[in-house]
DNA sequence: AGTATTATGTAGTGACCGTTACATAATACA
DNA sequence: TGTATTATGTAACGGTCACTACATAATACT
């Protein structure tokens, strides 16, 4: 039999033979591409090389399971955000270079197109719902996050006065979605990078 | 037992109990909604207040059924992007006019949020790729109506030579595609059109 | 060695899916 | 009135779904 490749931190009982987290990165590159319905269990445990009660033993069910890879996601894939965070940038540099990253990434070879999140559940069962509505409230916190450095852009004289922030917040938050889109249509890193340039000529003018 | 609403063509056999059109409303407002995987048969009927045999005998499969209603929803709900084919108005007001009546359709009561092409099929079972190929298909097509139009007027000098006419439709795509998403978040009317004001800076200037 | 604990493999569970067989009802036409 | 034709209602079909009961295997600790 294969010996663990992590360690549980709970030496009781018999190990794990297959790799939890390497497991998880599976699962969310099958709900990355298909959803949360388009992806099924005998899909999953298949992928994962393991039996359907060594999935259910490590992650409870499957919405605890999607739940973690949507988190998973987060971790490993919204780096493209980080530069809304960097006070060295001005707040116009800072949401190009968010843009321009997430247009590389959407259009990265190995993984499904797009944003895992800006397309998920978007039409969904009703018994859905629930989880429906925690995918939108991730994307309406990652327009939060432009928000509020637009604010403080505001607030520190970067932008004018009279700037509708939250507008603008919706906008680029709109960009990247709608380049979502076009990345699993089939968009190129080059084509969406242009979208992005065109997209920061709606910034506000200094004047 | 009911009559006919609309009298079918063929004369000879029992005629259908119920009125077919209206149940293909009914059923693309399911499909809007909840999307091809999303809806079955069993909500379908209930909504319909129809049978199983009746459903089928009327539109055969649950895939021709969802084809048609897409048929219908192109019919019915894309009378937004119409000005497009206006030829008196400039090449920017057909744009701006297609964006402006999306924003408004797309946060409307009554129907389900967003656009139902734009929603569809973003992430699918392996088994529904064909199906989101063709949703993919009516995008593309959506584009290329306005690269047509950009195109014409690039021709005809109203925008500059060397504008990169297949860019700025994916741009003007794009934008619609995020407005669909935003819609399906809650955005109201008065919001989109905030956006579409913003996106129509991203138009080459005359100079 | 013996016990407790946890994972695995086999083989299923009940529920729901899309779809249909079958008998019957309603129409047009001869 | 009889026949052909099509729709309806009842009741299911096989298939797949998410999930699990159960016996067994592998570890730690005493």
């Amino acid at each position: 039999m294969k010996q663990p490749a992590i360690p549980s931190k709970r030496s009781v009982g018999r190990p794990r033979a297959f790799d939890r987290e390497q497991a998880l990165g599976i699962a969310l590159g099958l709900f990355w591409r298909h959803g949360f319905d388009g992806t099924s269990i005998p899909q999953l445990t298949a992928a994962m090389g393991i039996s359907p009660p060594s999935l259910y033993a490590a992650f409870g069910s499957k919405d605890a399971l999607y739940r973690e890879a949507v988190k998973l996601y987060l971790t490993r894939y919204s780096g493209f955000m980080k530069s809304l965070f960097d006070d060295k940038l001005s707040a116009r540099d800072a949401v190009e270079h968010a843009l321009l990253a997430a247009a590389k990434q959407f259009s990265e070879p190995g993984h499904a197109p797009g944003c895992m999140i800006s397309s998920a559940e978007l039409q969904t069962s009703p018994g859905n719902q629930k989880l429906a509505d925690e995918i939108a409230s991730f994307r309406l916190a990652a327009q939060q996050v432009v928000y509020t450095r637009l604010e403080a852009a505001r607030n520190s004289g970067e932008l004018p006065r009279i700037t509708d922030t939250a507008s603008l917040a919706a906008f680029y938050a709109m960009i990247s979605q709608g380049m979502s889109v076009q990345a699993r249509d089939g968009a190129k890193a080059a084509v969406l990078k242009r979208l992005v340039k065109l997209a920061m000529q709606a910034w506000p003018h200094s004047n």
